[in-house]
DNA sequence: GGCCACATGTAATATGTTACATGATTGT
DNA sequence: ACAATCATGTAACATATTACATGTGGCC
């Protein structure tokens, strides 16, 4: 039973693929795991020490020249209760927080172009991060056949497929037709299986 | 520029759809915005005072037999916030707290069967999520063409798409292959983890 | 009598972001 | 000289969940 808390977690998980100091976590996050799962400063520090007192991690001061700078690594009780998380099977905690499909969800009382003005956002904006999903691919040259990859993999697809989505209810409000074409796939098209 | 917090956007939208009560609100969010958008006691009943206050929503006592009970309805201020937020060109919120893709990010150092069993997890997680939006949508009878009765498409389809991305993956890790299966980059086995 | 649904509310707790304060080093 | 980056940290605020307290009314 291990009782880390989420951002225990992704710090655990940096210190063990390497990364030494709190700032290096808040940066490597930033690029990573902040889509589902993020963590700042004010978390990252004291929980860098909630960690220590608990016996999971070990620090010593390592300056660079006169910046302070303090170095984290694992202790064999935290290599091993990050372990035990990988393999639990407990439910894993699931949330969305989503505005765009919470307008959607209200929007009959607009007129069509309004509607379709909140779909068109929606379209550009899932476009715009699949741009950004595949700038980090690019920036990190493949990730080679990692589990984290495949996490990045995941990401552009799931972009891909909200793109096409939100596209395909686009072309059918503009038509002048209604938001639902049940019982077939939008666009008549099923969603594209992952490669 | 409608400062309406998160949760006050769906208690107006509910009260617009005709809901009533706190009571009623939290009922009908547990079965809908749930997903995207929650929303507990906690939240309801202060917001909707503090609503009152703003003046965007009044109320009067109506109690049924001796059980006490408040009604709420918008007020043209309300009714106006409201629609101004549904046309609004603001930033939409989008967030995504995953840990099972936070697990599979971290998955490399687990062997093969225990990837392949945290796979088949989250699949199977997928699945019964895909069973629970189906039930609602036969609960609710189709919900005619409505932007709700699309968001619930929306829901079953993106639970469908994600089945079947997990799906594929863990048919590539039980054959044995690498978690990805994207044209890899030349000359690299294996990247270094993100620096 | 006991349980469930209706109905309102608060307190404790958890979790997290933002903004700020501090200071060294490196590059322009 | 100044900006950016490295580096650590805290305080204030925002947001949200959970558990609890309270009570009515209907049903078996």
């Amino acid at each position: 039973m291990s009782n880390l808390s989420p951002t225990a977690r992704v710090i655990l998980g940096f210190l063990h693929l390497g990364e030494e100091t709190g700032y290096d976590i808040k940066q490597v996050t930033d690029r990573s795991t902040r889509y589902f799962w993020g963590a700042s400063y004010g978390q990252i520090y004291p929980e860098l020490r909630r960690l220590e007192e608990t016996g999971l991690v070990r620090s010593r001061d390592e300056p660079r020249g006169g910046v302070r700078r303090r170095v984290y690594e694992l202790t064999e009780a935290g290599e091993r209760t990050f372990d035990e998380w990988l393999r639990e099977d407990g439910p894993d905690r699931f949330e969305l927080r989503d505005e765009g499909l919470l307008r959607l969800f209200f929007a009959d009382q607009l007129e069509p172009d309004g509607l379709l003005a909140l779909i068109r956002r929606r379209r550009a904006w899932f476009e715009r991060s699949l741009a950004e999903f595949r700038e980090l691919e690019e920036h990190f040259g493949g990730l080679g056949d990692t589990t984290y990859g495949a996490v990045l993999d995941y990401a552009i697809d799931w972009m891909e497929w909200n793109a096409r989505w939100f596209a395909a209810l686009e072309r059918r409000i503009s038509r002048g037709e209604t938001p639902r074409s049940r019982p077939s796939q939008p666009g008549g098209t099923a969603a594209p299986p992952p490669r």
